[in-house]
DNA sequence: GATGAATGAGCTTTCATTCAT
DNA sequence: CATGAATGAAAGCTCATTCAT
């Protein structure tokens, strides 16, 4: 009757992922995650030492790899030089390396980091991350456009941005172009942001 | 040191407003409601006949408006002309009298509805409004560029266009232009969207 | 099937300090406190919102007369006339007002204070309560016989004197003359430190 | 990895006794014992087959020496001729190789027993001593001075000397003169029990 | 209309003990 | 001998809801 340690653990960490996912870290309940692992409550505790340390076990990686993007903002402003190319394609073909690298990053347990954390020590990390881009985005308007008139767009694109990449991990599962699609949607905030700024260097032919 | 009814059924339907709307309809406590309306939770009871009841009383009308929204989706492609206008400005002045019929709807009470009712009935409201927006994309895309390859953007961008309304809605008191900066962000789907459907039309001059 | 709230109070309060006293704090059940009160542990919750805030509603009276005590030592040493007089009768009489005005403190809850708190806040009263009749103990050794060699039976003497307040109190339902027992407490551990000291004021004719 | 039996045997016990000894038999764990002993919940049911038989290893030995005890009653009593001596330094001297026989006894293992039992079958014990010397108490007392009127000193005075000698029990480690220390404590029992008695032979020169 | 006492099921966590390996 | 996975009961506490007053 006794699994390997680390299989149960493995199952535990499986269940808890859709536990946590579909209910959020406070309405999950450890009772249903060790029904679905086939265990107890009992012999949960020899795995994990808390509710919250199941949680962690879970995004520490990410909030690892997460620490690192927001550290290194640079890399986010790398393509910076685009916003000068006219031509959609072109764009594609020199977003893709780049977001090569940043893909493994956006998974199911990035996606409970920042989205499914409410009453765990990192419920704290999708409003950073709202406002690492929020800063970016004020930026890039200040400089492309001084007197465009609506402030208030850099937060709200900086969430689409952030909401953007969550619902793409959301339906990553059923996706099959998985990383064209993020490319797709780069592409999207880019072109749409540029449009309300009235820069009209992109498309021209 | 009774109160007049509508008075104290005013006072609850408020506090279950900031309730639901900070902590979701299941984490939302009615202790926390009765006490911030002054009251008892045996007299909530004379007012509402469960937790379910309340959230209905706040988001019913939002509902029926919602509903309304579904059931009109010619409405929803009346711009459609405008997609053929080469001018970001005649857009902006196009969409303002469009969208302020559209606006009175959403409010912080539609905000519940569609983004804090799971455990309600209500629960799926975001998923229609969802897939009501996705159709409409899909469409779109099919008709200005039937082989755009990457499906999956249609429901993306639904979202992104859902996500964006109620983002606007949740940061509405703090906003000044509220209808101008609605106008901007649908502005910025339409451009976005266009741009990687590769269409030209938009700010050629 | 409802009681007036302050008689459930009261049978709660009753009931655990019956717990208290016989498991002291830790290993005191709610369960099993709310069972010999007549209600369910729900219910309790309407009354106490803790374990610890029911133990804190038994000894906060009887902690604040502690710290009055602590906060007068003077008055512990108002008898140290005492020390002069040969006669033991005489010594009886000079006690007794000296301790009416003590008597009430040193009832079951100071004794839940003092000899049950593990586990609580109060946890440190009974080492506060030694320490403090041991600094009395030393000094009045060094004074009374400088060249006695046991230096760490003023620790134990003081150790002493608390438990046999902590063992009169246990018994005091069962005692008849409880006031006269407490003086011919402290009467013994008087003569029995004077003994040890070897002075013979005492008991001379 | 395996150690020899007796060596873990003995590391289970020592880690048992300084459990027992913080925590008393119902609080101490025995994940806390085994994890200090450096060994496994599992094993430790090789060497014991529950809580209760780990502390019976402990204290059988005591408890077989306290049952000596209670039953050589008069042991207890031959110092009886001292009552009549009226030098305390002679006491001190003729105490001094009774009690060599009877320290041994009391050590931390025998304190478990009587101090730290509460939950297993010697719970009692503490009761049974305090009795066995409550009715030695009373029997002098009635002897010496058959009028006193105050009764229930001797419980009281019983429960003073086991209390003592489980405080002395406690504070070993740290005294040096242990032996005399507990010479010291009888006399102090003997002389304060003499003096709230009246008799007057003592101290006499 | 209003009060708050009462209920009972739910929650996370701890524990001594058992047992397959 | 040793491991640590597994069990199940118990703990303190919270919650929506009911109901006597």
């Amino acid at each position: 009757m006794q699994i390997k340690k680390e299989d149960l653990r493995t199952k535990l960490l499986d269940a808890a992922e859709k536990e946590f996912y579909m209910k959020g870290f406070e309405k999950a309940s450890i009772r249903a995650i060790v029904k679905a692992a086939g265990t107890t409550t009992g012999n949960y505790y020899n795995y994990f030492e808390s509710k919250e340390a199941l949680f962690e076990a879970l995004v520490l990686e990410s909030d690892q790899a997460f620490h690192v993007m927001m550290d290194h903002e640079e890399a986010i402003d790398r393509p910076d030089d685009l916003w000068h190319t006219p031509d959609v394609h072109a764009w594609r073909e020199q977003l893709k390396p780049f977001f090569k690298t940043l893909l493994p990053v956006f998974n199911r347990r990035f996606y409970l980091l920042i989205a499914r954390s409410e009453g765990t020590k990192y419920a704290g990390r999708r409003e950073v991350f709202n406002r690492f881009f929020a800063e970016h985005f004020i930026d890039h308007m200040a400089r492309f456009n001084p007197d465009y008139p609506y402030a208030p767009m850099g937060t709200i694109l900086a969430k689409q941005l952030v909401d953007g990449i969550l619902n793409i991990i959301e339906s990553a599962d059923t996706i099959d172009a998985y990383e064209d699609i993020v490319i797709e949607f780069i592409l999207f905030i880019a072109i749409g942001t540029m449009g309300i700024l009235q820069r009209k260097e992109l498309s021209h032919d």
